[in-house]
DNA sequence: TCGTGATCATCC
DNA sequence: GGATGATCACGA
């Protein structure tokens, strides 16, 4: 059981302390078992590194480390420092947004301050021996912030006017908005055409890989 | 059912 | 081969 660190830099030591280990030997210094596919595990990584970093486990929809206003986002890449997957950020709300702003919604909240850790994922590798790299701190800049904002406002337009069903993952610049629930199955209310409720797929905003690629390499000035 | 952790797997 | 839409597990 590892406790919630007390500061920003004890937080960022400790995940210097895992850079350059595999998955496996975290696991083993946690006493977790490593599974063969992350197939029916997807979150597997990310809970790894919140039990190995002290966060809070739960599904509240809030920030990692609340009381640091920190996220903690792992980020799987290819040895060339290329993210493989898009990242997940939160689920949007899909009724009663009238008035909502960039500045007031989750999706800012949990953003404006992230710790990632790339995670050298190369499909070739067993989980276990996949390796973590080197973490950092991230606060959007003024740019980045502002692309964001724009992608948000006009997916949030489009849902607020009940065109949820016309937006696709093509849409944003640096966000997307894509399914995001147990399966096709699984429903929420949402607004249709008319303002009627309507009930639609649960949609979450990813950060599109080009973006997070950029953020990397201005890290790493790769 | 919702929201967390995401990756899978099919389609283009 | 890469991105989109679909899916998996779990706690509350």
């Amino acid at each position: 059981m590892v406790e919630r660190p007390y500061s920003e830099q004890q937080l960022l030591d400790r995940a210097q302390m895992l850079a350059g280990l595999t998955l496996s030997q975290v696991a083993n210094d946690l006493g977790l078992e490593v599974p063969q596919s992350l197939r029916r595990n997807k979150g597997w990584i990310g809970n790894l590194l919140e039990l190995a970093l002290g966060a809070t486990a739960g599904s509240k929809p809030q920030q990692d480390f609340p009381e640091l206003g920190i996220e903690l986002k792992s980020i799987p890449i290819n040895a060339a420092g290329k993210p493989l997957e898009t990242t997940y950020v939160c689920i949007t709300p899909l009724t009663g947004i009238g008035g909502l702003t960039w500045a007031q919604s989750n999706i800012f909240n949990k953003l404006k301050k992230v710790l990632w850790i790339p995670i050298l994922s190369d499909k070739s590798l067993a989980i276990g021996d996949r390796q973590i790299g080197s973490p950092f701190i991230w606060q959007p800049n003024e740019r980045e912030q502002c692309l964001m904002q724009q992608d948000w406002e006009e997916i949030m337009e489009l849902i607020a006017l009940g065109e949820i069903n016309t937006i696709t993952a093509k849409i944003g610049q640096v966000l997307q908005l894509r399914p995001k629930g147990a399966n096709a199955k699984a429903l929420t209310k949402g607004v249709g055409r008319d303002g009627e409720t309507i009930m639609t797929l649960p949609r979450g905003f990813y950060l599109k890989i080009p973006f997070t690629h950029q953020i990397l390499i201005d890290q790493f000035k790769l």
